[in-house]
DNA sequence: ATTATTAATCGCAATATTACGATTAATAAT
DNA sequence: ATTATTAATCGTAATATTGCGATTAATAAT
């Protein structure tokens, strides 16, 4: 116990929690406010513009990287982050569609 | 450490991510999915359904209900859940609105 | 070559989450 | 009154997350 038990859930319901949880966070959702904010990729401007350690935003930065919601790339000794524009637009539909699904339906209690 | 420093972010932040947080597991995500396609509001019909133990279903439910996204009315021995109107669209326009700030800037890296 | 700057990674401690069996509390049916 | 049904809660074990200091690897500047 402890582990989610993903197998018996659809691919689609296993990603959209993993793509959730990356952002599902107070720290990801300012990191991904200001890469939008400032279009042009930040990287280590984080630790100062929050108050985490380097340590921490880095960690941050690898769970939303491996979550496939922002790319980076090295340009010199630092790191140009961005928003993935595919994924960032697919994890967009999918959360349309579910909220879609709840049109109107008058509830029942 | 170990717990989040939800000081240094703003109120909408947090409550964002505690949201957020509480659709990102497959379990819950598949139980708002059914409340939402069964419109009537069901119950313990969801242990059945996924192949969870009713403690388990019961626990997830609880955290939907902290997160204010689903509510539920005690109907003599079972308890009839459905979503939250208001929280639901509070959520649904918030998500609209993050996603909209990343409109089509093109990105550089 | 040496020194600064930047960001990833390691190791650790604290806390949170996931899942379940067992128990409990409450109403419904007999 | 007794028994079934339903769902919440307790306690516990396993695993995951959060955060940081320290170290490391890599390029840039001197």
């Amino acid at each position: 116990m402890g582990a989610t038990k993903s197998e018996i859930y659809t691919e689609e319901q296993n990603r959209l929690a993993v793509q959730l949880k990356a952002i599902a966070h107070p720290a990801r959702i300012a990191i991904l406010q200001e890469l939008i904010r400032a279009n042009a990729c930040i990287c280590g401007d984080f630790v100062t513009e929050l108050g985490l350690a380097q340590a921490t935003i880095s960690q941050h930065l690898k769970e939303l990287k491996n979550a496939g919601l922002i790319q980076g790339t090295i340009e010199g000794v630092s790191v140009c982050y961005c928003i993935e524009p595919n994924a960032w637009k697919l994890l967009q539909r999918e959360l349309n569609s579910l909220f879609a699904s709840y049109a109107d339906k008058n509830n029942c209690c």
